[in-house]
DNA sequence: GTAGTTGCAAACTTTTTGCTACCCA
DNA sequence: TGGGTAGCAAAAAGTTTGCAACTAC
């Protein structure tokens, strides 16, 4: 465990937010300015492949990295691109009953204002 | 309408498959040698944007291109990476019932063994 | 004739990787 | 002291874009 893992896993866990790999260099960075992009990417990729953090992929966003390791659903702000975690329930069953047939797994986002761009779309 | 572009949407119309630009790029090339990558990339977003054709994201494929333009889910199959249409029905009501709240849209992509792949995994 | 389109190449975004030097158990 | 990193830079993959030449109508 490094100096530079442990930064990084540290922004993860005290952001209440799901960042991006980007988003989480530019934290660590003004915690240890040296570090690097490349040392980033590798290190979310371990703690991914580990189970320290969870990958988030969606189409046409850059991957965001979440604390919340157990599997769930999330939301996309179709305006600023926020992920939030949704409170939806797994959807195995369900979508298994309707097709009739074994499902691997599903990968489900919704695309719903976030909070912020919610409040200021009202105003 | 150039000939290009009649080439590029009558491989996407002939074709069962929901493919990929570099599929298409290659079909294209076998009946216009010297149509460009740059030019099937261009015109598949413009018959995107005017409805001729779906794109289809997904979270770490290439964006697939289907004739069927209508919103309808998709497969995915985890071991070739074949796109396929989900018969699922539109879940918005179901997922807003839950949630409480409206949805924009969402994404929902199955993982499931393509017919190929299952066969083979049989043997 | 001219607006739109091509082919080409370069740029872009996100992510991975090869390499040498380095650090830590 | 040696196995696992770091930093850096280059590469990879998929896609977009600027530009000069060309095509369709």
């Amino acid at each position: 465990m490094t100096q530079q893992r442990r930064i990084i896993f540290d922004v993860i866990r005290n952001s209440m937010r799901h960042m991006t790999a980007e988003q989480i260099y530019l934290e660590a960075k003004q915690i240890l300015p040296s570090i690097a992009m490349g040392t980033v990417y590798r290190n979310l990729g371990l703690m991914s492949d580990a189970g320290e953090i969870l990958r988030i992929e969606m189409a046409g966003q850059p991957d965001h990295f979440d604390k919340t390791v157990s599997p769930h659903h999330h939301c996309l702000c179709p305006h600023c691109g926020e992920v939030s975690d949704a409170p939806i329930p797994d959807l195995t069953e369900h979508l298994q009953q309707i097709l009739g047939s074994p499902v691997e797994s599903y990968d489900l986002t919704l695309r719903i204002l976030c909070d912020d761009c919610r409040a200021k779309t009202m105003q």
